[in-house]
RNA sequence: CGCGGGAUGGAGCAGUCUGGUAGCUCGUCGGGCUCAUAACCCGAAGGUCGUAGGUUCAAAUCCUUCUCCCGCAACCA
């Protein structure tokens, strides 16, 4: 066994409230890049889950008149039954309450402060006493509280920092001499020149205004900042501890990729690589930051009444239909706009017309010439060629669009590759070929093609819309799944009994 | 001058790094075909590539001005 590893994790979810279809999103993402990677025979690990802690979670609680812990154990319930739901196929599901997690993050906090990259402090800043809320200068409205509108106080507490400003050398060197660590690149110099080389300010790691959170041990009035908790869940869920590691820590770290929002690369690459610099243990390979799935209509918030949540999709249009538009209408770079016009053009377009379509009218004919067995008999015309180079082809392309996380352009090339299936189609007219008693043997190759060719498509489909690879598979028939039969044209076994034509994707009507 | 991103036919995007006939999907219009889920295939119309200027034989692409939109601005995650 010489399979190689690859750690992908998601951002952990915050269990505030019910994740919505950007939420959703990166789950789908990172699914679709670990499946592709298992595909191409990596031993992959996908871990995903919940962000439990803090103060917004505590007031959460207490709105709704439980305990925080019961709150988040229904939250993060409704986060894993979104991820199910979506069929996303991670290995592990942490959650910040877990007790190995907290006690590890006791650990981390304490080595920091034993050698002093934590000290004892005190948090000065603008605070509103009926709010109990410090602000910055720059959140205040008119010099006042941006909730309530009242003055607000120069306020001390003692606090515990950490000392992002030792390493901030460190981190500068790391980046620049290592390029692919911030993706896209633009965040990169964002980051760069919006924070880190103004000067890292130290970080304030405790609070003591609420307790929903990890207790300092040493100093239990305190509660370990809730992006310290966090951000740890990607080492200590794989068996690191300051003492000891297991062998699974040192297999799987350092992890390939997190996955996150755009919104949180400062916490993923200025906060997460000082905190490892600090345990002495390497960074991540790599940090991308998607982008953001937007609304045509705005920004969605409660007051719109605009939110949208991927379980009532999933509802309406199936699951395969949902990942569909989120893999591939999202830019690399840049924000994707949703709207439920768009997801049903695409739904119409690409999965009925071009990939349903195509199947069901390529079985149909094996069923309806040859009972549904089809025979390579190798009659090639020139006008084959085309065909097979483009399904070949697929194989450097698509994994060379993955490996960029061009998640997008490489699910179009797949589509690209059926729409060149059912230009064959009409290239041969196997309805002509049908009817002349001396080209049956050239209409058995025609149609062993485009089977070929909707097999070679339905290997790579399987990363992302597993569902309906599957029930390709299961029409055609086949065994031949494996990455390895997409190298070269004519994998499909010869002779095999294809099964009933069914309707992968049922046509949205939109009148409706 | 806080930092960064964006503005490309009706809609959604690619192209900008490494200047050289402006591309894709959807929609619209016309044609073809009939195996198929009114699907498929071919063709056409539609863009002064946000504004103004500059460099160049040549600018969506490089430089500068301005306008508009968005994100961030560190103790909310």
């Amino acid at each position: 066994m010489d399979k190689k590893k690859y750690y992908i994790s998601t951002a952990i979810a915050y269990t505030s409230s019910k994740p919505h279809i950007g939420n959703t999103y990166e789950i789908v993402l990172a699914d679709a890049i670990a499946r592709y990677k298992r595909l191409e025979g990596y031993d992959v690990y996908l871990q995903t889950g919940t962000d439990e802690h803090g103060e917004k979670i505590q007031q959460k609680a207490l709105e709704k008149g439980v305990t925080p812990q019961e709150y988040v154990d229904e939250q993060a319930g409704i986060i894993k039954d979104i991820w199910d739901i979506m069929n996303t196929s991670y290995d592990r599901f942490v959650r910040t309450t877990d007790k190995k997690h907290e006690e590890v993050v006791q650990h981390i906090f304490k080595k920091m402060y034993d050698q002093g990259d934590i000290y004892k402090s005190e948090y000065k800043g603008l605070y509103c006493v009926p709010c109990e809320s410090f602000w910055t200068e720059s959140q205040l409205v008119d010099g006042k509280c941006p909730d309530c509108g009242r003055e607000v106080v120069e306020k001390s507490e003692e606090a515990y920092f950490f000392r992002l400003s030792k390493y901030q050398d460190q981190l500068v060197e790391y980046i620049e001499s290592h390029p692919d660590f911030i993706q896209p690149e633009s965040r990169k110099n964002e980051m760069l020149n919006n924070f880190i080389k103004p000067g890292l300010q130290d970080l304030c790691v405790s609070r003591t205004s609420f307790d929903w959170g990890i207790p300092v041990d040493f100093d239990p009035k305190h509660v370990v900042y809730v992006w310290l908790d966090a951000l740890t869940n990607y080492i200590t869920n794989i068996g690191y501890d300051v003492e000891s590691q297991t062998e699974e820590f040192n297999y799987k770290w350092p992890a390939d990729l997190h996955l996150i929002g755009k919104d949180i690369i400062r916490f993923h690459t200025i906060y997460w690589p000082c905190f490892l610099f600090s345990l002495g243990i390497p960074l991540p390979k790599k940090v991308f930051g998607h982008p953001w799935l937007i609304m045509t209509d705005g920004k969605m918030s409660k007051s719109k009444g605009n939110i949208v949540y991927a379980d009532d999709l999933v509802n309406e249009f199936g699951v395969d239909a949902v990942r569909y538009y989120f893999l591939s209408q999202i830019p690399f770079a840049s924000d994707g706009f949703y709207s439920k016009e768009l997801l049903i053009d695409a739904i119409n377009s690409d999965l009925v017309n071009n990939l349903g379509n195509l199947v069901n009218r390529t079985i149909s004919m094996s069923h309806k010439y040859f009972n549904g067995i089809v025979e390579n008999t190798n009659v090639i015309e020139d006008v084959d060629n085309e065909l097979k180079s483009t399904l070949t082809a697929l194989h450097t392309s698509v994994t060379g669009k993955m490996d960029d996380l061009r998640v997008g352009e490489a699910l179009g090339l797949i589509f690209d590759a059926l729409k060149r299936a059912n230009k064959y189609i009409d290239e041969t007219t196997p309805w002509i070929l049908a009817k002349d008693e001396t080209k049956q043997d050239r209409l058995k190759t025609v149609l062993y093609n485009l089977l070929e060719s909707i097999r070679i498509c339905s290997v790579y489909l399987q990363a992302f819309i597993p569902e309906t690879s599957e029930k390709i598979f299961s029409q055609l028939n086949t065994k031949v799944t494996d990455f390895g039969s997409t190298e070269s044209f004519g994998n499909l076994e010869n002779n095999i009994q294809l099964n009933e034509p069914i309707h992968l994707f049922d046509r949205i009507d939109v009148e409706k």
